[in-house]
DNA sequence: TTAAATACCGACCGTTCGGTCTGTAAATAA
DNA sequence: TTATTTACAGACCGAACGGTCGGTATTTAA
């Protein structure tokens, strides 16, 4: 008796990786590095040992690839947001309100801990990553160019922080956030500090944020 | 042939506990939580099974145990710091590496980082030290009252941020600099960081730094 | 000096871990 | 149709895990 499944092999193999990683992805989420066993997550994938060990050559790979796999997601995710927001005057607001949503809390925020914990300890899962890190970095700033011109990044006043500078220092502020919510979990009072935050830092950008409202506002005469 | 050592029970008991304290924090400082077991924490610390499962229910309490130890170590040290530093200029300076030096590199900073994602995955770790770290919190505020004065914390200037909002905001740009320099180690990049973040906030809470200064200034007079 | 309490020792246990290996099923190329 | 390659299945393995337990050593109280 012969299945015939009507699929390619280059189909089976995609699926199979996909299941595999969407699983590994969730199992970080719920279980942490520490609680995610390659059997919990094969299980949770409905994919058998033999098929896994088809496709990586152990747990490390699967767990690098997972990563890799979540990373390009979230270039896509935000290459897409960029490419179609109105340009306002709270668009810084709803700029760390999308990163914060999608990267700082949910499966993201929880992988992000996760691995760059365990890279912390796993040299070579560390070397097999930062390559992987750099280009995702590569990307995002790519993508963040809708937002801020980087070219014109000057100073804003003299002796003042630069536009660039104050965003990464801001970026900051929210992973630290992000590590805080683990322990206190309270999304309204992050909300807060966002608004707070955004509100400090307005002021040192201005001259980016209004640049490009006005460049919107020749686009709308023409 | 009895071996009289001529300690305490405890004296014994409490070294012990200090050994596999110490132990337990350098091997997820080293390890990770991923990779601390047990019989590597008890090889590192010299001590056997039996005296460990006399003095600790199980692992997790170990675990527990030890971040209590490490916590009360860091308020001692900060309230020692607090203390004893005269109060210039460069206050905010001297705060701000204080901090990142105790608290976001080394040791203590790993441990943070381990425990926090731990606890991210680990109901019962986390129900354990929540109080423990609202208890570490309390006595940090209370310390830092040497800095600021908490009382006095209103706003600098209508509609603007008041100055314990802007403090924490910072600590957080702190905790994200430190989860951000796992992967990306660069020491120099860091204290440069540091440095704009402190110029970008200074303008905000400069009342409070005078006013101090003014105290001094008076105690001077005295 | 003796009895009780405390501190400590290390062999042992059941479980789970990541990884391997032999064999089968399905798709593809000849 | 057949041969070859690719995809998958699951039993099995040694190693390491946290935890237990019966016995010993040292201190302390009677």
């Amino acid at each position: 008796m012969i299945k015939k499944t009507g699929r390619t092999q280059e189909e089976r193999s995609r699926k199979t990786k996909i299941c595999l990683f969407e699983a590994t992805l969730d199992s970080l989420e719920e279980l942490g590095y520490h609680g995610a066993s390659l059997s919990q997550i094969l299980k949770r994938a409905g994919v058998s040992r033999g098929a896994w060990s088809h496709h990586f050559t152990n747990k490390k790979e699967l767990i690098a690839r997972s990563t890799e796999y979540i990373l390009d997601q979230a270039v896509e995710t935000t290459r897409r947001w960029a490419g179609s927001v109105e340009i306002t005057k709270d668009k810084l607001q709803k700029l760390f309100d999308f990163i914060w949503d999608n990267f700082y809390t949910g499966r993201h925020r929880a992988v992000w801990l996760e691995i760059n914990v365990a890279c912390r300890t796993d040299t070579e899962l560390r070397k097999r990553l930062t390559p992987v890190f750099e280009h995702f970095h590569e990307s995002m700033k790519e993508a963040w160019n809708n937002w801020f011109d980087a070219t014109e990044n000057g100073k804003t006043e003299s002796g003042k922080t630069d536009v660039e500078t104050v965003i990464i220092l801001a970026i900051n502020t929210l992973r630290g956030m992000a590590v805080q919510s683990i322990v206190q979990d309270d999304p309204e009072y992050y909300r807060q500090m966002r608004c707070e935050l955004i509100r400090m830092i307005s002021p040192l950008i201005r001259v980016q944020a209004y640049k490009h409202i006005r460049v919107a506002e020749k686009n709308e005469e023409a």
